[in-house]
DNA sequence: TATAAAAATGTAAATGTTTACATTTAGAGG
DNA sequence: CCTCTAAATGTAAACATTTACATTTTTATA
């Protein structure tokens, strides 16, 4: 492997010149420029990152921790982060916490060790020491996906309590009288507690009783969704519409609801949240809350370059979430009638 | 910011010894790998995988370069690379191509700088320059959904020529005549090449003379399937069977199958290719050929790793592809009788 | 207790860049 | 052709580790 001193040597010039032609070319004659590119070509010189990366403490790489990959919402942001540090000429190193906390902490760690300019993270756990470790070093990092307006860092998310309550919403001017909720578990994230309390108040605001036995935990995984519906649907009286707390569990309800016997939507609405690429392929496509998750992984990427080069304060940045009424969801029919 | 120099001076050791404690623990006597210990805690030591990566050579990082992590079957590869790579306490830089030769290519170039260990690539272009100068540069790489059984580099892959065999196998023992095919655009990947050819194949050994206007390459998305099929629908004698080239593609095409006015699988039965994740979930479930995407996404880590250390020679994985029968396929009933 | 062997620790060089500062060169204006 | 200024180039230090080798300490054995 060659090195700049031997492309300075064949060259003729120093090693600073070599590498201004590298950094610089600008600042360079063109013909000493000319001289050293070809002497780099001839001794097939390849430029070594980690040695620029050990003198100027800057790895150009980003870490992107999210919950699960497998997720097409996370996949879309994933997407989106990409996209701007392309852009930039950053690395992004992926990180899959499986929505366990010590998981994410270890990732941060290893991350940290100079490994990384900066983080984008998709918590699970906005209380936990982390971040406050993360703030305490005055490391450059962003939530995405965050559920907080404010704080000493820079997040992008969505108010989920405003979505939990357009979703509820929705159904409620469907006429729908009982209307249950399949939720992420409240331990794994907070976003779906917010979406929850969205709902509960929709439903006060209707003067529609809140019912503990419509609602069920789930993880946040397809199984999860499938079983859950069924659970929430074999009881005395079930719902006639249901929000799940995102699209993926949503699939698994709809399937889980046509096992248990029921023509959708004419027997049962469900709603999601996330709209994912292919919320509107399924069978019925599906109503949901649109988080333009692409988008918001962008300006994450953004928000973190300004942040590791020290050109802003921390930044909350809301977008927002829009209704997307497809063919899952259906005006309430009383059978009894 | 401490460095090792730091904590030496504050636990009274050289600098070796305090390299010996993070690196071969068992080394260093009980007593002073303690008092280092407490050193760093007191000041705050956090280690600089930069510096070390700089000498050693090594990143403990691999690139992975797939061509969109929108699709599923992507996803579960890149879990399975993840997972095998956590293991191995190395960090994974993720690349989308896109299914664009020439992003490929930049990622490669920029990842080999020195800031990663070994490449693990889903290549679009089998035959590219950017695999031969790997190879000449005795670059660590293998190559992912590989279509080639043997060569100078590792690869894991499936026989998708097979596959395709298998997928319409399957069609023409429902008794299907009118078999066609959506398949992804060969010039962007030769994986659904061969899927063609093995789809070819079996109809020529069943006696069923091969229809070129039942066959329409598109690019790998939603939209490519859902249009694709309607313009194979649109025509004088439709097929009654069609084998897509991979699930997502499928998908596509289930919707566009019912824009179509279509009854599925009564009058148009589809065979997907990936048993991704959701296949099970969509409506009807998909009949499918699986791969196993997760598990190859570890094996190709695990050889990748063993070309690394060079424990090993170059190996070609060629794992099994299986006939998975759901719902979306189902016996040719003659409408004419 | 003396000695040899093994284990622990220390010393110093090496790694491939960037960059502040110093020096040289080129070009402009008289 | 000289002087001055600006541009181009060179010099050398710095960066935080690892590691081969040397030295010291500990342990085991006689």
């Amino acid at each position: 492997m060659s090195t700049i001193h031997d492309v300075a040597k064949l060259a003729g010039v120093s090693i600073a010149t070599v590498s201004r032609v590298i950094n610089s070319p600008d600042n360079v004659r063109a013909v000493t420029r000319e001289k050293v590119l070809v002497a780099m070509s001839k001794c097939n010189y390849k430029y070594n990152a980690l040695a620029r990366g050990f003198v100027t403490k800057r790895s150009n790489t980003i870490g992107l921790i999210i919950p699960n990959i497998n997720n097409p919402v996370f996949a879309d942001s994933t997407l989106g982060v990409q996209e701007y540090a392309d852009r930039k000429n950053l690395k992004v190193i992926l990180g899959n916490s499986n929505y366990k906390y010590a998981q994410e902490e270890n990732l941060v760690n290893v991350l940290r060790e100079g490994q990384v300019d900066g983080l984008i993270i998709t918590t699970t756990n906005i209380k936990g020491e982390l971040l406050k470790t993360l703030v305490d070093d005055k490391f450059p990092f962003v939530l995405l996906f965050s559920t907080v307006k404010s704080g000493p860092f820079s997040a992008v998310g969505v108010d989920n309590y405003r979505g939990g309550y357009l979703a509820t919403e929705h159904l409620v001017s469907l006429e729908h009288k009982r209307i249950g909720m399949v939720a992420g578990s409240f331990s794994m994230t907070d976003r779906s507690f917010h979406r929850w309390h969205g709902y509960k108040r929709c439903l006060r605001d209707h003067n529609i009783a809140y019912d503990k036995k419509l609602v069920i935990q789930t993880d946040y995984s397809l199984s999860g969704g499938c079983e859950s519906i069924k659970q929430i649907l074999d009881q005395q009286s079930p719902p006639t519409a249901v929000f799940c707390s995102n699209d993926y569990i949503a699939l698994g309800a709809i399937k889980g609801a046509r096992e248990a016997g029921l023509i959708l939507p004419e027997e049962l609405s469900i709603v999601g949240f996330d709209d994912m690429q292919t919320a509107s392929y399924m069978i019925p496509p599906l109503t949901t809350i649109r988080q333009p998750a692409y988008d918001m992984g962008k300006r994450a990427a953004e928000l973190l370059v300004q942040l590791i080069e020290k050109k802003s304060k921390p930044v909350q940045d809301m977008m927002t979430t829009t209704l997307i009424v497809r063919e899952s969801t259906n005006k309430y029919v009383d059978e009894d009638k």
